[in-house]
RNA sequence: GGCCCCAUCGUCUAGUGGUUAGGACAGCAGGUUUUCAAUCUGUUAACCAGAGUUCAAUUCUCUGUGGGGUCACCA
């Protein structure tokens, strides 16, 4: 049996303490990834051991995160190492006997506390290992003393648990975040005592926040539930992630899971921390969003407008379809319909703007010739039978240019809007229709007066 | 504090013993039908410090500095 026809298996091994991290996610994505390209598999490992704050609603919750992010996970497979203390029994029974471990005495430090631990029998050695970006790392465990690995022979502690867990599970490849690199001189001396086979180490550098400290809820969203709810795509979520410590080195930077798959290079992972950029991920949001259909996309808008919007489906579902493309190059994100809605520029299309007439006025422009590109406007405007935006761009084009096109368009699309910002009047025109696009130039007319 | 890991534009990064140190995001400027968005073009911006090796160091070595991790009867 050679390395390389042996099955390639890799781990996600969360503690069931919360919901699923985004540096978690992040180093559950790179084992999925590293063991599907090899035609391995990735299993997953509930470490609820601390019956306190494990709970089962949380191992849920991860495992719906992944398969939001399209990481399958084989159920029947998963491995909960509360019902696993008969097998660590048989370990530590073996080892005790081998000599590699021993009962000791303790005396309680605190009320409560046990008088009997399980400590390990140290060997003082040089442990020197290999991990795939940072090649040999040699440590010298005697400082580590005979640590302790069980609080009794079914409850092991966490170091004895995860090698004789990975062992078990025949797992190859370890990747892990960065802080199990000084974790490891210590499970391979208990993995050297059970005689388990020393599996590749891969350390992940991590991911931080803006400020270089640790990523942590202070900093806003860090689990993947929040991110979704924000109305991230899993694609955007997926790439953004595998770029942050790795990079193909080529400047391609949009992947999807199957190209990731195909092109992953784990000898090519970053070795210092990077900072989660929002930003960056916007971006990446945004290019997936571009490329939704209009079918999806549509579907999107639809689960993330607000009830207020919504209660006017009658009107909205008509002019939706005519504001999904002016929608989709606005925002970023899909929890943006929200604001754009309240006050923002989604509310203009639902109801009359309100403004200060000063505001109708473009520069130095004055009252009485706008009063006069308005009026001009609607005539020409109400002899439009296919009120479509190209058309009604044509119908006003020349006699915008004629007067200055900030002063006949300025007012016009202000009328519209009643905002600073916002889409070209004659998108806005075909949006709201010819009747009410008429309206408010009227309304506009009134307040010039 | 001991031990371990890390260090290229603001951010993610490419890269080399000799390069105009490249790309992306952000920023800035301009074009694109008035504003915003989108889009196109251009552009600002980096090798942590010192010593050593060398004809030549951002690159190799050492030291320092800075950041991080780990030293639990948590995981």
């Amino acid at each position: 049996m050679t390395e390389q026809t042996k099955k390639i298996i890799t781990r996600f091994p969360p503690s069931p303490t919360g919901y699923l991290h985004v540096g978690s996610a992040r180093t559950a994505l790179f084992n999925y990834i590293y063991a599907k390209q090899n035609g391995g598999e990735m299993l997953f490992r509930s470490e609820d051991t601390d019956r306190e704050r494990s709970k089962k609603e949380f191992e849920d919750e991860i495992l719906e995160s992944l398969e939001w992010l399209g990481i399958e996970i084989d159920k029947t497979k998963i491995v909960r190492q509360s019902e696993r203390g008969e097998t660590y029994r048989k370990y530590l029974e073996k080892m005790i006997a081998d000599g590699t471990a021993y009962v000791s005495k303790e005396i309680a430090e605190k009320e409560g506390d046990r008088t009997e631990v399980i400590r390990f029998k140290n060997p003082n050695k040089k442990v020197i290992f290999k991990d795939t970006v940072r090649g040999d790392i040699e440590f010298d465990t005697t400082e580590l003393g005979d640590f302790v690995i069980a609080k009794s022979l079914t409850e092991p502690l966490y170091h004895l648990a995860v090698v004789v867990d990975d062992y078990e599970m025949g797992v190859t490849h370890i990747i892990r975040g960065e802080d199990g690199i000084s974790n490891t001189p210590r499970q391979i001396l208990i993995q050297e005592a059970i005689n388990a086979p020393r599996p590749f180490y891969t350390h992940m550098p991590f991911s931080l926040a803006p400020d270089r400290s640790k990523l942590s809820k202070r900093h806003g969203a860090v689990s993947i539930r929040e991110y979704r709810k924000m109305g991230y795509l899993p694609e955007a979520m997926i790439n953004y992630l595998m770029l942050l410590g790795w990079n193909p080195g080529t400047d391609k930077e949009i992947f999807s899971l199957g190209e990731l798959i195909e092109e992953f290079d784990l000898t090519k992972i970053q070795k210092g921390g990077a900072i989660f950029d929002l930003v960056k991920l916007d971006w990446f949001n945004k290019e997936y969003i571009k490329k939704m259909s209009e079918q999806s996309f549509r579907e999107k808008v639809l689960e993330f407008l607000p009830e207020k919007l919504k209660d006017m489906r009658e009107y909205s579902d008509e002019i939706l379809t005519k504001m999904l493309p002016v929608i989709k190059e606005r925002i970023n994100k899909f929890s943006d319909l929200k604001e754009m809605f309240e006050g923002g520029e989604l509310e203009y299309y639902f109801k009359n703007p309100e403004y200060n007439g000063e505001n109708l006025l473009w520069k130095d422009a004055q009252k009485q010739e706008t009063i006069g590109h308005l009026n001009k406007i609607i005539s020409i405007i109400d002899n439009i039978d296919n009120f479509q935006s190209d058309e009604i761009k044509t119908s006003l084009w020349d006699y915008a240019t004629e007067k200055g096109r900030g002063n006949v368009l300025w007012p016009m699309r202000f009328a519209l809007s009643g905002k600073d910002k916002s889409p070209d009047p004659f998108t806005l025109s075909e949006i709201l229709g010819k009747q009410k696009t008429i309206e408010r130039l009227k309304i506009a007319l009134d307040k010039l007066k």
